[in-house]
RNA sequence: GCGGGUGUGGUGAAAUUGGUAGACACGCCAGACUUAGGAUCUGGUGCCUCACGGUGUGUAGGUUCGAGUCCUAUCACCCGCACCA
């Protein structure tokens, strides 16, 4: 009987599929195990070979816990809001939801290919109006909550208007918007509701506010921090600009120190751990406040790392955003400063970036006043400050400071610059003293002769004293803006009554997405969503209701009589345009997983009891920044507010590597139609272009008809060949995709060789977490091996399987590798645990062993990697039902006891023989054996060891 | 610039606590079977050398009876952040 692995697969995806035998209990004595991938974007691409690496890997894992007597959570589903499928929308008119409908079936089907063990009855999409209702709801959740820090946790909103009627507002420790009027309870009593709720915005812990975004006019969209890289958009590449809007945002910064704390409780990977503090940048300093020489009202803050450095600072610079610019300005200095901060405004964040060494600024014309020795210090503006971190506004001190010393020099003897103060006992003509040991205080009154640490100390207890300064931490983590100028997002609860934002209430959601003529923005600018025609809420009736019966701006109404104007006007009002970022989603979809198809509650109180959290999740470190912060941020919130019962949602991460392409150039003679092999090319002028790589085979050559045959223009191209005929092609190893013709695609290598030789081969490139290379042509050797393992059950008439006891060597072949593969699960070191599966193989054959005794147990051994041949041997063998859950072979050292080791001998640490002797031998033994043989006595030529260094079962070392 | 990671055959990679470097595969070489093969099987394969032998884990030192593994310095590549006060 021969291996085909395509009838086997197809037969008991079939059978998995009817029987659910993935199907995870809710209520169940069984241990839980919650395994989770990072769940796709489906794209209309589809998978390449990829993608389904960490799927394999968990999938692997997934079934392994299952053998070991584990209720498994293993779900799957669709992060399938998203930027491409509306953009398709544009170009073609087709509703983004068709678009991804489609692509969800064409992933589904390849996913089915690979034989992985979901839960599909869990499945998520999160553009599905019955997820996204409780995406909205946790969006309403976290508006009717605020942080208050005297219980450091997120409590209900309610808790903070008790307050405010009690106290007011001046006793409340909370994250909030900076510059709120304190009130008493008197006041916020006699407040209006509108005063009410405007001050409570500026305690939710989702606001709106006006405050300077990233817009990329190329996709039409605010863009959060982490979507941009080097000054251009993530996707598309677009650039990306500075500018003030009103929009939705999260008060992340309220959890910033839990963030960065929780990382220590958590198995992740240690360098996305360092990248998430990185991302966060907490540091220790001072706030102080200096105020500003004639005009008495005003004060400059300024956030500073260096308080000990207070009596050093011989300027100040702000930011050419910030708002004291246009104050303080002298009239004389206003030209100047004028174009300067136009000049700026222009620039994009990108060119922004790009020069940093050109050092630029101006002088405002006022003075500030040092805070002890009131000496004034002079203002300028420069675009090396920067308007979003800290306060905008730095002290500046060049002699320990490289910016400030360089911005120093740069004006060295212009109007209002200064010469360095020195307070180091250090020289300071050629670079600042940045460090923060080795020097003592001069020149620094009441800090003479002190350090850092206790210099730090002493100024911020001396700028206390006079109300001046105090001691802050600050992060560089900014609160993350959450609306979005997008059509194919998840819509955001709210209404507007005379500005204010209103909640929608619980009961109504989901709020579904509208239908629209467009995708695109309004002609006025507003967001897709302003193309709606039925999107205005109406209050009474709590429904959506048609635009034109809104009171204000349609024409329509103009026959109303007054009564019904102001009936409309009370009751039915605009819904909010943005939608959400495409993070809202995801940051919480593991928890839906638990109990998916709840319409109470985004998943039930005992389903979160019972599977609390991830165990372990796989996926790219790519989301490190993005998503994996959001979702341990919406974890703690949730935490907090009682919903659910772990702080952080995945106690292990890894995250596994990128299979890279190998990419096939030919090269083109320039200018010219004529193709060049690689060795042929020598010194002339060629252009390497992209070819497909299913034109190329395994030795690199080009199929030139098909190559002809692949584009127009290329049909009569001219080859230049080697000297064997054969064009040859070079080879790169790049990131896969379909724009470098790279892609290699898993269905087509299920058809070849199977999904079980796809994910080993897959688990044999290397170590999961290490990035590498696709090569199509090493398969054959998992192939080969699959063939051969079938071989050990069956040959040409059938199944060659007995019932007589296993040799000794056989049974240690098994134990041996039952142990290895176990402790490489244990270690997710799943490259090595196909080794010694082939090891297993090729001595099972040499042994030609072929009794149920081993074979059975090598069968589920076997099963989470290759589970479709193991169905089937499992069934061959003569059992009901699936492996899946038949309990792991347990290994037995007794097997594996030896009675003697090959030593080797080496002489001065260099491996010479081995020699075959007993383990029961003492060194003296061991010693009197090794001296005594031919090949030392020949060694040795007559001279005398002068040590001989026996490691017993392990090694013999002679020192000549 | 700062932070993190990785360097081992022609290729992907193994190597337990410091104890036989290169397991397992791909590729390559030779052979068998075959009309033929990109099928299957057997043997070989780090490098230098006809051989004896020498040499070898990015480079240079060090510790040790013994170093891919530990220590010091250094180079290269990759990733993240980047005027963060």
């Amino acid at each position: 009987m021969k291996y085909l692995p395509n009838e086997i697969e197809a037969k008991w995806q079939q059978y998995w599929k009817e029987n659910q035998t993935f199907r995870a209990e809710n209520n169940s004595e069984l241990p839980k195990y919650y395994v989770l991938d990072m769940f796709p974007y489906p794209s209309g691409a589809g998978l390449h070979v990829g993608h389904p690496l960490g799927y394999i890997a968990s999938d692997i894992y997934a079934r392994f816990k299952r053998h070991q007597g584990f209720n498994v959570l293993h779900p799957m589903g669709y992060d399938s809001f998203g930027l491409p499928a509306e953009q398709y929308a544009i170009q073609t008119g087709q509703h983004p939801a068709i678009t991804t409908e489609t692509n969800i079936n064409r992933y589904r089907e390849q996913l089915d290919k690979i034989g992985f063990s979901f839960d599909w009855s869990r499945e998520v999409r999160t553009s599905e109006p019955d997820y996204y209702k409780w995406t909205q709801w946790i969006f309403l959740q976290l508006f009717d909550s605020w942080y208050n820090l005297e219980t450091d946790k997120a409590e209900p909103i309610k808790t903070l208007i008790n307050l405010f009627d009690k106290e007011g507002n001046l006793p409340v420790k909370a994250v909030c918007d900076e510059q709120i009027d304190t009130f008493s309870s008197d006041d916020w009593r006699a407040y209006s509701e509108e005063q009410k709720q405007k001050i409570l915005l500026k305690y939710r812990l989702t606001y709106l506010a006006e405050s300077e975004v990233n817009w990329c006019p190329a996709l039409g969209t605010v863009l959060a921090n982490d979507e941009i890289i080097n000054g251009l958009s993530e996707r598309g590449g677009h650039p990306v600009v500075r500018k003030k809007m009103t929009q939705w945002s999260m008060r992340i910064s309220a959890y910033a120190e839990r963030l960065l704390q929780g990382l220590d409780k958590i198995d992740w990977p240690e360098p996305l751990k360092e990248i998430q503090r990185n991302w966060f940048g907490k540091s220790v300093g001072a706030l102080l406040s200096f105020n500003i020489k004639s005009h008495t009202d005003k004060k400059i803050d300024v956030f500073t790392t260096r308080p000990d450095t207070l009596f050093g600072v011989t300027f100040m610079t702000l930011a050419p955003e910030h708002e004291l610019v246009a104050q303080i300005t002298t009239p004389e200095q206003k030209g100047e400063v004028d174009t300067y901060v136009e000049q700026t405004a222009k620039r994009s964040e990108r060119e922004r970036m790009a020069d940093v060494k050109t050092i630029s600024g101006v002088f405002t014309g006022a003075y500030a006043e040092h805070p002890f020795t009131k000496a004034p210090i002079p203002v300028w503006i420069g675009d090396y400050v920067l308007a979003g971190y800290g306060t905008g506004a730095v002290m500046a001190v060049p002699c320990g400071d490289e910016r400030d010393y360089a911005f120093a020099n740069f004006f060295k003897g212009k109007k209002g610059m200064p010469a360095i103060k020195n307070i180091f006992n250090q020289d300071i003509s050629e670079a600042a003293y940045c460090e923060k040991s080795g020097f003592e205080l001069v020149n620094s009154d009441f800090l003479n002769g002190l350090g850092y640490k206790d210099g730090t100390q002493k100024a911020i207890e001396s700028l206390e004293k006079i109300g001046q300064g105090k001691a802050k931490i600050n992060y560089r983590l900014r609160d993350a803006v959450f609306s979005r100028q997008r059509y194919w997002g998840e819509p955001i609860p709210m209404y507007y009554k005379n500005g204010i934002p209103y909640p929608i209430p619980e009961h109504c959601l989901p709020l579904r997405l509208p239908e629209v003529e467009k995708y695109l923005p309004t002609e006025d600018g507003d967001p897709p969503l302003g193309n709606a025609t039925v999107w205005a809420w109406d209050t009474l009736n709590n429904k959506v209701v048609e635009n034109v019966l809104l009171s204000t701006p349609s024409t329509a109404n103009r026959s109303l009589n007054e009564a019904e104007k102001s009936q409309r006007e009370a009751t039915i009002f605009p819904l909010e345009l943005n939608t959400m970022p495409g993070w809202a989603g995801s940051s919480w979809y593991f928890n839906r997983y638990m109990d998916a198809h709840n319409d109470k509650g985004f998943a039930s109180p005992e389903a979160l009891a019972y599977w609390q959290d991830v165990d372990l999740y796989i996926g790219g470190s790519e989301h490190a920044t993005g998503h994996l912060i959001y979702s341990r941020f919406w974890q703690k919130f949730m935490f907090d507010r009682g919903w659910v019962p772990a702080d952080e949602f995945a106690k292990k991460l890894i995250n596994q590597g990128m299979i890279l392409g190998m990419s096939a150039f030919v090269y083109r003679l320039e200018g010219k139609n004529t193709f060049i092999s690689k060795g042929k090319i020598g010194n002339q002028n060629v252009q390497d272009i992209h070819v497909d790589v299913s034109l190329v085979n395994t030795s690199d050559e080009l199929d030139i008809d098909g190559f002809k045959n692949s584009r127009e223009d290329y049909k009569n191209a001219v080859f230049v060949l080697e000297s064997n005929g054969k064009y040859i092609v070079s080879r790169e190893v790049e990131k896969m995709s379909k724009s470098k013709y790279n892609v290699v695609n898993p269905d087509e290598i299920c058809e070849q060789y199977g999904a079980d030789t796809l994910r080993m081969y897959e688990m044999f490139l290397g170590p999961l977490e290490q990035a590498k290379p696709w090569n199509t042509a090493g398969i054959t050797g998992v192939f080969g091996f699959l063939k051969k393992l079938w071989k050990l059950y069956f040959d040409e008439n059938g199944l060659v399987v007995t019932e007589k006891e296993p040799t000794k060597e056989s049974l240690k072949t098994l134990h041996k590798t039952i142990k290895k593969v176990t402790e490489d699960i244990d270690n997710f070191s799943f490259n090595t645990s196909v080794s010694s599966f082939m090891i297993a193989v090729n001595e099972l054959t040499a042994q030609n062993c072929h009794e149920r005794a081993i074979l059975e147990p090598l069968t589920v051994l076997i099963s989470p990697y290759a589970p479709h041949i193991a169905e089937e041997l499992w069934e061959k063998l003569g059992h009901q039902g699936s492996v899946a859950k038949v309990i792991y072979p347990k290994f037995e050292e007794k097997y594996l006891i030896e009675s003697e080791k090959e030593y080797p001998v080496s002489f001065n640490g260099k491996m010479r023989f081995t020699i075959n002797l007993s383990l029961d031998l003492s060194k003296e033994e061991i010693e009197r054996a090794v001296l005594s043989d031919e090949r030392t006595r020949k060694q040795l030529d007559g001279r005398q060891p002068k040590k001989i260094i026996i490691v017993p079962g392990k090694i013999v070392n002679i020192v000549e």
